[in-house]
DNA sequence: AGACTAACTTGCACTATGCAAGTGAAGCTC
DNA sequence: GAGCTTCACTTGCATAGTGCAAGTTAGTCT
């Protein structure tokens, strides 16, 4: 399944910045990403992460990102049937992006980590 | 003035990706960093950008960045009373945050540029 | 059979966004 | 000095997105 990066081609602009944002641009996205990155797996997993993201925004932005090309799902199991998230290598590389923002925020919110 | 970032502390979690996001992570407030980076400086140089805001938006997003010391206001002129919008050192430094967005968006969504 | 878990979906109130139009202060034009 | 224009916003309102609680479906456990 190819990305479809090319429905809502240049929704804004074709700045890179724009272009990113219109994809992962809000609250909640990179916060999954992070999760993500962090070897969070299953539903039940990101959705007991420390922010307590609402359930139907979970699935939303899940299903958003895996239509982006993003985040992958799977089936790790049958009987029951339980799935397995992950990040594509496009995903992936967003860790650059979530490394900044670690920086900016170590630097200057006292207080915050890592995680 | 001092930023006050005291005010809303960790309203989700003391993860810096949560609070950083809590600051810019929405539609917008990047990309008047980004303008603003470029060296835009009066409101109506931020408000012709190419993704056009709209202007409540706008100085909804000022006003919030300056409230959180990332962006001053000065008048630069008496008669009119003209404004110039600038980034502080903290707003400054997302320009890390904004290179990796560039970075990411022209890998990933061909045809973007860094703008 | 009854309780429990994972992975969602649905309903609804509340908040945010986007567009158009309006405002006020000052300058410029004739 | 009446009228037009510009800058920097503000206001109103319809639509879209978010957040919370509750419900659903499929399957396991006892």
């Amino acid at each position: 399944m190819k990305p479809k990066t090319d429905a809502h081609r240049f929704s804004r602009s074709p700045c890179a910045v724009a272009c990113t944002l219109d994809l992962v641009g809000d609250k909640w996205s990179l916060l999954v990403v992070r999760d993500l990155l962090r070897g969070h797996v299953t539903y039940k997993e990101l959705q007991n992460s420390r922010e307590g993201i609402p359930t139907n925004i979970l699935a939303d932005r899940l299903k958003k990102l895996e239509g982006a090309g993003l985040v992958a799902k799977s089936a790790y199991q049958e009987h029951p049937v339980r799935y397995a998230y992950g990040l594509t290598e496009r995903g992936k590389d967003l860790s650059d992006v979530l490394m900044a923002l670690v920086r900016w925020g170590k630097k200057h919110i006292p207080g915050t980590q890592a995680l």
